[in-house]
DNA sequence: TATGAATGAGGGTTCATTCAT
DNA sequence: GATGAATGAACCCTCATTCAT
């Protein structure tokens, strides 16, 4: 009639961090149910009262990836006024998931190539699924479109790039996230630094409005 | 007089090359040693007396993929004079290897995936052993510094990006990386083209010298 | 004065009742606790107020086949008089409970056919515990060389039967048993009536007084 | 070149033979992989290079059985002239199979009845899947059928009974399926072989030609 | 040298049973 | 009493690796 109370949808969370956190670790492969049930501190039949399957384990990994991301973005970005300022925010954000220094963020990036390995791999959980990767792209990309379109209007930007917002914002997430997979080799961050600094100080050359004296 | 010598090489790469095909497909670990043999058509304990392990089959496949790369680079970019197009060459090389309308070539993309996952990955094969995909950057970024330096030397690049033109030259890297991985998930070639094409302009407008009539 | 005790009984029954209902369906084996608790309304662990292990359920489930069978039998042959039309109605009792087009009464067969499995396989709930079937069995012989005694001193029967009286219903209760299982392969029943028809007319003229006129 | 020599027909037939033994002795259910290999003394991994799957296991089992059953009835029954004889002959067989004293018999009597939960139970091996009980008792069916028509050929049967021929055959099968379980009570082999004689006395006393003097 | 038979460690999953509420 | 969360033993199956031929 009263039977021990459980916060099944927390517990569910709880696991899938510890999974995420595993699976960024070692891979989704190399990670044993066993193991996240230890590294849970519950037994190992226990997951299966939550997770049906491995497989199910790891799309729930990748909502908690995607949520954890995502809070992060509309967090960083959320009540700055100034185009510029928000912009180097966002990458701020990105370089701070990123940063080899941070031992911690390096899983959201590992995780990021796991996610890939699933997607584009014959056998793959996510085989050929690229909803899940569009989506969270698009919901970025539609971030940084914003930011780009607010300083057009407010004649930072330069108004000529309306029409190629969406070129302009996808090829800056993706160098973000080829300098993300290139700073993974390298402990020093002052070079991933650097090198982020010096092509956002390119793209704003080519985006900001001439500024003559 | 060391006929079998020669025969064990070739054999070598050929093994090598089955398990980088099927690497690329299904992923190191989704694939078995056996289906590399069958694929080979060689029998499964074969395998083991060129290979000492499976994961030396991995480093055997990895320097195949490192192989392969190379020469297209290098053929690609050779005997052309004028630095644009010998960019323009390059660049294509990298669109043509990650074309998504290319199948064969999808390979090339997805076991640099893998080969991510191994390097970063505990428990990975190249675990922290970052030297190798350096190396492999290393080469690259020696190719376009030269395409930039040439360029300079020839009065069509600005001599100010000299002393910028390793940065230049990773960025670039980094973003073509970055829009190879985006560009798995369309099967529209198109819009990948027209993304890169966009990038190179923009690329360009930063590093040629101003010509005005 | 104990409510409770009569509440407990009847849930006891009701347990029993789903489980046997299960355990037809699907075998002891295939069947497992969650799946009778869920049929049965009730939490799974609400099964172990009433039943010490799952082993403890088939024994109550046996005695609810036993109890079902032998309401069917008693009243059935109840109440009649002719000897030939009691053995018929007895007959009868058997070819509902296996006719292969009552799907409900599959239950009853499949069922058999697990106790014989628990009975003779080792480690079986009931291995070698022959008590079980003999008792069963023992109970409907009774009734059957009753009906045969009864037949013989009412002149029906032919009188030199009476020693084999024991064989005779050890022999149709077999044949019955068997065609039984045999009628489970076919999904027409006519067949099953014809044969077992077949049976009884053959059977009735070994026993029949042989009435000349 | 030259590997290792095996004569996988036989090794199959080995391991299936092993897995008849234990399924017969604890069910399909109760037996584990590792049991069969253990028995078969091979390892767990070696059985699955011959099956693929444990089911395959019970198939091969399956076959196994109904070989040696049909070797030993064509066997027993050939080469036997007087019908009355073969007829004779073929029963005792079925009592050698399931005579509760020849305890190797035993197996072939309790994997039926494993046979039947497999066809009958939901979820089963061969759940629904008749054809393979059909065919087995239609081989049978086929030589008593032989017998009986071959007796009336001879004169020894009546002719009348020709067209009830199958009839006749199903029952006595029925008959004997039925006493067989019966028999699995009893450890007193006596009994059983009483009630088969009394059974077959009555069955001749029907079906053979009327002898006057 | 070439092979495939043999193996056992290890992984995913199920489920009877316990127990705190 | 009633519940369902928790558990670990035990299952089926895979696969890298070894080895006799």
């Amino acid at each position: 009639m009263s039977p021990k109370f459980v916060d099944r949808k927390q517990k569910i969370k709880d696991i899938a961090q510890t999974a995420l956190c595993l699976f960024s670790q070692r891979g989704y492969a190399a990670t044993s149910v066993e193991q996240i049930a230890e590294a849970a501190t519950i037994g190992k039949g226990t997951v299966y009262e939550y997770f049906k399957t491995k497989e199910d384990l790891l799309v729930a990994a990748v909502q908690e990836w995607v949520d954890q991301g995502e809070i992060q973005i509309s967090a960083i970005v959320e009540g700055i006024d100034d185009p510029v300022v928000r912009l180097h925010s966002f990458v701020r954000r990105n370089m701070k998931l990123f940063n080899p220094e941070n031992s911690n963020n390096l899983h959201a990036n590992r995780f990021y190539i796991e996610l890939l390995q699933q997607t584009f791999m014959e056998g793959g959980a996510f085989y050929n699924k690229h909803d899940l990767l569009k989506e969270f792209r698009s919901k970025i990309r539609i971030i940084l479109v914003d930011i780009l379109l607010d300083g057009i209007s407010k004649g930072i930007f330069k108004p000529e790039i309306a029409r190629d917002a969406e070129k302009y914002a996808i090829n800056l997430m993706a160098y973000l996230n080829g300098i993300g997979q290139y700073a993974l080799t390298t402990k020093e961050s002052l070079e991933y630094k650097t090198l982020v600094e010096f092509h956002m100080k390119n793209f704003l050359t080519l985006i900001l409005t001439d500024t003559e004296e």
